[in-house]
DNA sequence: TTCCAGGCAATAC
DNA sequence: GTATTGCATGGA
């Protein structure tokens, strides 16, 4: 039988089809095609992007890479170089622009330093990077299959009363990641779906699942 | 004008 | 150990 989550799964999925996510500068959104990143800059480009989106619409984020790729810091050499004010002003749309790019710099020293796959524990340990964004960070930047959960994932599991308001950040990952396959593809859509899903609902597009 | 957007760290109690 | 607060811009 299936679960409540793999059913929520296959209806977001039917309902707003293949999401192609992390969205790339250079590649955009490419539904289907689970090769990306392809080189080390676009993984940093994902890295980066999801320190920028905490707290931040994506539309924001996408001008704040728009400047960095301008000024040709959006690779880790080039961010490790660029003058930091520069760099605020540069990344000033997506907000916390003071803590973004202290945060920032410290990312791309990280990167550079480390060439091995990162473990949860050692994203964690990096300044601005909490649980959200070192699952964004393991799922879209390396493939690895870590749930991601974000503010979207708990109002819809609420809404839908397969959690209560107890649930913290682990438990609800631990929900996902007891029920499905631990295939990253997986993985990268659903979350890219419930944030889609929300979305709709603030738009007051859709209506609630019946699931 | 107020509220919120693909959170996190520091501080308060 | 849990609850609250500051961080900052831009669009609805």
């Amino acid at each position: 039988m299936k679960t409540k989550i793999k059913l929520l799964y296959d209806t977001l999925l039917n309902e707003y089809g293949y999401q192609g996510w992390w969205p790339l500068s250079s590649a955009g959104y490419h539904a289907k095609d689970y090769t990306f990143p392809k080189n080390k800059n676009e993984q940093f480009e994902i890295i980066i992007g999801s320190l920028l989106t905490q707290n931040t619409s994506w539309t924001s984020v996408e001008k704040s890479l728009a400047n960095l790729k301008k000024l040709k810091a959006l690779d880790p050499v080039g961010m490790l170089k660029i003058n930091l004010d520069i760099l605020k002003s540069a990344i000033k749309p997506s907000g916390y622009f003071n803590q973004k790019s202290e945060r920032l710099k410290l990312l791309a020293k990280w990167f550079l330093e480390n060439k091995n796959t990162p473990t949860r524990e050692d994203l964690l340990k990096l300044k601005g990077v909490g649980p959200e964004t070192a699952d964004s960070i393991l799922l879209y930047a390396y493939k690895i299959p870590s749930f991601v959960v974000d503010t979207y994932t708990k109002r819809i599991l609420l809404k839908i009363g397969l959690i209560d308001d107890s649930f913290n950040y682990d438990m609800i990952k631990n929900l996902f990641e007891d029920n499905l396959k631990h295939d990253y593809k997986v993985f990268q859509e659903f979350h890219a779906l419930l944030v889609e899903h929300a979305k709709q609902i603030k738009k007051g597009k859709r209506l609630l699942l019946n699931i």
